[in-house]
DNA sequence: TTAAGTGCAAAAGCTTTGCGGGTAG
DNA sequence: CTACCCGCAAAGCTTTTGCACTTAA
């Protein structure tokens, strides 16, 4: 992400913490920071690690607790993985996700057809839809590779 | 799932053990069966449980190796769950999901227009897609109603 | 017969929790 | 000042692995 992209999204967390009186403290600008940088969609360790590059002592326990107080204040996203750990998501504008089956590898995909997409009438479910990802799923170049390998 | 059609699975993957040289042991046909008979989206641990209810001594280690290889054969699927552990999915006709951002549920939805989708050109990203889902994602009611509640 | 699968128990990862000291507002 | 947060360490879960025994084909 650019610096000025960045820089605007660190002062809306700082405005999210004042309105809802939540302290915004060194360590979760500094994880928010590391998310915004990560790219893709990092796991809590991956977000220590990265972290733990630039500040001493910040501990996994933060990560994790900090991690899902941005995804709650919704300015990160938990993202849908077919994977055995959480994944988090600097959640900026509208994409979609590739995933391999064989590696549970997954990676953006943007596509404006797909961005206009009709969501359809759930008013009989209960849930009140704010937004939609499309999945798309198959193998990888790397996994079709290693199994013709095989043969 | 009706009778049926479970009897119609078990023979899909009989068949598809025969066809692959791989052994059709008691324990993943009756794994297989949980997971046909659970619905929605379970995990290891809930598949454990519902085994244990009905065959004596099948390990924790046997379901989780036994659910990555059923899943492997394509005959279930992992699903795609914000969540912190894996989950399984008994992979029938396509469908959607709703996703509560808030607590994690996932719950499915089937919708004809969603079905017909065009999948765009991913020649240029190295996958191969199968198929594809869409998620919804939004509050559910009973994470409205607590919201609410708070207020 | 024999390659592969299974159970057990132990290890390895990931996440949560309790508590005393520290910090933002 | 005060409520909330943080680091630490320990506990709690989920998943993986090594090995001896069993089983499907």
């Amino acid at each position: 992400m650019d610096e000025r992209e960045k820089k605007g999204r660190l002062e809306q967390f700082e405005l999210l913490c004042s309105e809802r009186g939540i302290p915004c403290t060194v360590q979760r600008r500094v994880i928010l920071e590391a998310v915004l940088d990560h790219g893709d969609h990092p796991t809590a360790n991956q977000v220590f690690t990265d972290v733990s590059a630039s500040h001493r002592g910040i501990s996994r326990a933060t990560v994790h607790r900090t991690l899902e107080i941005l995804s709650r204040l919704g300015i990160i996203t938990k993202t849908c993985h077919p994977g055995k750990v959480a994944r988090y998501d600097a959640c900026t504008d509208i994409h979609h996700h590739l995933i391999c089956l064989h590696c549970d590898k997954v990676v953006d995909f943007h596509d404006e057809g797909l961005n206009s997409l009709k969501v359809p009438d759930t008013s009989s479910t209960g849930f009140e839809i704010s937004d939609f990802r499309v999945q798309l799923r198959g193998i990888c170049r790397e996994c079709r590779d290693k199994q013709d390998e095989k043969d």
